[in-house]
DNA sequence: GCGACAG
DNA sequence: ATCTTGTCGC
């Protein structure tokens, strides 16, 4: 057993760095960021909370985070929301209302979001097991995705749940596919990392019947302390009646409900 | 120079 | 992300 990784404040991300600087911090966070299975809940508690809890252990809390935006606003602002689940019953939401320093770069998201997240993530007062955001993790040009970064500096099991692909390539067509069906996404020339790395999996939570019209992937990678096949599997099992898992799908809305409450 | 580009 | 009604299909 490797000891955890502790916390790393100092590689918060900050908005006033250069472009530059920005960059070398993510290749940071990428190396000190851990992408295999290294948490102590049973992954399979995810699936089955009611026979978990009742033999025995704690259900994991999994908190899901979003954001809406506050245009009107002056300056513009975030509004990070987050949703703390256990055995498929909402146990707390937060949110926190923080304002933009930079304009929304591919490549850069945890520069200009990671701020209002960590702000509403220290609202909560659950101690949460596992992370999920509505981003890329591991499937970054750099390895460091908002997943990937925020779990790091929280040191928080952590996956990156996007709804489309940002970088890498997917081995197999992910047209109409089957649910339950994962497609590997390697490293290809535009991702810092050896050619062929498996960077995450193209999964299929939801599908129609008819092959009329199909609805597409989410494209899941590691953040910090899950594996590939861990994330892609915590995807699935926490995905109900809906495309995204139920911890973002919630944190989804809150942030919408959240927000008009707040500029009304 | 051209294309690609999470939210 | 956000601006937004109706509409196609099960």
């Amino acid at each position: 057993m490797t000891p955890p990784p502790p916390p790393r404040p100092d590689l918060a991300p900050d908005a006033d760095l250069e472009r530059e600087e920005m960059e070398t911090m993510q290749r940071e966070i990428a190396a000190a960021a851990t992408f295999e299975d290294d948490f102590s809940f049973d992954p399979d508690s995810l699936s089955n909370p009611l026979e978990a809890s009742t033999s025995g252990a704690e259900p994991p809390v999994v908190a899901g985070v979003d954001q809406s935006f506050l245009v009107d606003a002056e300056p513009e602002r975030a509004l990070s929301a987050v949703v703390a689940m256990r055995a498929g019953e909402v146990v707390e939401r937060v949110h926190a209302v923080t304002p933009l320093e930079i304009p929304y770069v591919p490549g850069l998201l945890a520069f200009r979001e990671g701020g209002p997240i960590l702000a509403a993530l220290a609202e909560l007062s659950v101690e949460p097991d596992l992370l999920l955001f509505d981003g890329s993790g591991r499937i970054h040009f750099r390895q460091a995705g908002i997943a990937t970064h925020v779990g790091v500096v929280r040191d928080v099991p952590s996956i990156g749940v996007a709804k489309s692909l940002l970088c890498g390539r997917p081995l197999e067509d992910t047209e109409n596919l089957p649910v339950g069906t994962r497609v590997p996404i390697e490293a290809n020339g535009r991702v810092d990392a050896p050619a062929g790395t498996l960077l995450g999996y193209a999964v299929q939570t939801r599908q129609y019947d008819s092959p009329d019209r199909s609805i597409n992937p989410l494209y899941v990678s590691p953040g910090h302390r899950v594996g590939p096949e861990t994330a892609a599997d915590a995807a699935l099992s926490l995905a109900a009646a809906y495309k995204l898992p139920e911890p973002v799908r919630l944190a989804d809305a809150y942030a919408d409900e959240a927000k008009r409450e707040v500029d009304s």
